[in-house]
DNA sequence: GAGTACATTATGAACGTTAATATAGAGATT
DNA sequence: AATCTCTATATTAACGTTCATAATGTACTC
């Protein structure tokens, strides 16, 4: 290993506990030996080992945050505000991928937990077998960031996914569509449940009728979305609007209409959810949800951090307010 | 703290050793003894505390990644492919953002070497100020994912930027373009000088004289993009293609292009670079040169991990192969 | 029936840090 | 001169593991 307190102790005459609270700036060391010590110190390359600190405190200064897939831009954006915001706090992240899996997501928590993470973040599976059982029995401070769970709701930071996706797909109808499209997210995600929610009950409340062929289910890729709008022009299943899950979805989407002849906005508006940062800089600006992506990753840990650092501080639903972005793929207003 | 080995001996009157001998299965514990253990493990809902393991061993299995940006999509998928990696090895990722700062670089090492990584992971900021003099002096193994810095040439996984820059800007000459214009990436960062390099060398074995009104340099990001083009438009500079430093600045050109008029590939070719997920989805799908991102993240972890088991392992300098993708927004063949 | 081999378990120390407590010495107070 | 206070430093123990070594007991050998 390398420099340790003791050999700092050894080579200038100190103990240990001098030598460390010398370094640590504290205020019952004499100022020469502070500076002695601090020039040893300096002159071995001293690095405090912080794996030892983290047992002695209990405290690891360490999040653990278990993404969905955090090679997806959306996520990345939110990982990213995180991290910012941790740093800014003296606090690391250790990073792992759930693929939307629940055991892979059971088990990135274990792992963890184990390595004595001071909170958890994470964006997770809902559904069926979702691990809510085992968040409840953590005793460590977790957040779910852009997703809830059920019995966990005041776990949550969100945005107004339900508002937005009902007002996007009441925008469409106010603008004469009837036949509007959802592509929807992955089935295991609470974002695209509230979307599709939204979607389903602007219908309800504008009195059509709702078709089920008309939502089709997505995992949230690009490729999905091409995919599924081929299959759909292939099936001759008429539409003139599509409410896409994700801006990654709608790329993809966009791309399927061009290559069957298809004019945007004129024949199909299209418009997708995230509001990634290029989105706008798209041939065609894409119309999207606009949600404040590492912002919401920062107000997630500093809801973390405010219950590390107050373990007895009550959990409530934080929800952060989305745009709706209009531009180039819809003609509305 | 939680459960500790120490709460199971008292409760199952083994000692210590012996419950830390069964929990890992050591086959000199008789059969009977591990299962009474194992029991009262799971009973207590034992959870094994990987600090103190790592405090013990001096390992921690745990590395430290020093992203340039992990917001941006590139990026993105090279942690993910490195997390993907490690994952399978058991190792963990603390990740950490420089953005392309080498103060923060250096304070990222340093902390990440506090918090004993086996070994780190990082896209290095290079040219002046660069931080290879303290990668030099580090006693972990350390690898530079898709960068280099001199003097350490054999610390890097890297793509073949230079021939494949030099590639595509000759088929642009070999296409009869003379006015190419080469939106540069970062100052500080390798691959923009390799593909800066390639534009360079591929012009110069042409015999088309240089013009540096041509190399224009951005940061990398899509407004980047669209802020350059829009600027050299208004100068009336005249040019017929663009080589752009990564994919998300050829989004900004492109959308900078059609604002002006000027019709892709027609009037202007663009090539991009990194070829994100994306990008062939585009309405225009986007040429561009091919990395494959995830599988640079796990080669590079795959090479530290050999550097970390054996401590004596020579350094290589890894190159992968990328391939030129030519799709719409080029008339190249 | 003493000695040896072996299987199983226990003891003690160590990793590097920090906190609680103890000690030494100087100066002030009576 | 004895006591008290205060400052500066030292000692000890602890966090939870794991390893090296010691100890115990049983079975087998001659």
């Amino acid at each position: 290993m390398g420099v340790s307190l003791k050999e700092i102790a050894e080579k200038s005459g100190f103990s240990i506990n001098t030598v460390s609270r010398a370094l640590r700036d504290e205020d019952d060391v004499r100022p020469e030996t502070k500076a002695v010590i601090r020039t040893l110190a300096k002159e071995l390359k001293y690095v405090p080992n912080r794996v030892a600190t983290s047992l002695r405190l209990g405290a690891t200064n360490t999040i653990g945050v278990v993404s969905a897939d955090s090679a997806n831009p959306f996520f990345a954006e939110v990982v990213t505000g995180i991290e910012k915001a941790a740093h800014a706090k003296n606090y690391h992240i250790l990073l792992t991928n759930s693929d939307q899996d629940p055991a892979r997501e059971l088990e990135s928590m274990e792992v963890l937990v184990g390595r004595q993470v001071d909170g958890l973040l994470l964006m997770p599976v809902c559904g069926q077998g979702n691990n809510s059982e085992y968040l409840k029995s953590l005793d460590i401070p977790y957040i779910l960031v852009g997703r809830w769970l059920p019995g966990l709701e005041g776990h949550s930071v969100l945005s107004d996914e339900y508002e937005k996706a009902k007002e996007i797909t009441s925008l469409f109808v106010k603008n004469g569509h009837r036949d509007i499209l959802h592509l929807s997210g992955p089935a295991s995600v609470s974002s695209s449940a509230d979307r599709e929610r939204g979607y389903r009950d602007a219908l309800a409340s504008a009195g059509i009728p709702l078709r089920e062929e008309l939502i089709v289910r997505t995992e949230g890729h690009t490729e999905d979305g091409h995919r599924e709008i081929n299959a759909l022009i292939r099936k001759e299943l008429p539409f003139t609007a599509v409410f896409a899950f994700n801006d990654l979805v709608a790329i993809g989407a966009l791309r399927a209409l061009k290559e069957a002849g298809f004019r945007v906005p004129k024949d199909v508006e299209v418009i997708g959810y995230d509001d990634l940062d290029f989105s706008r800089y798209l041939q065609l600006g894409l119309s999207s949800v606009s949600i404040p992506k590492q912002r919401m990753g920062r107000e997630s840990f500093e809801e973390l951090y405010r219950h590390i650092k107050n373990s007895s501080a009550p959990y409530e639903r934080h929800v952060i307010e989305s745009r709706v972005m209009l531009r180039e793929t819809t003609l509305l207003e």
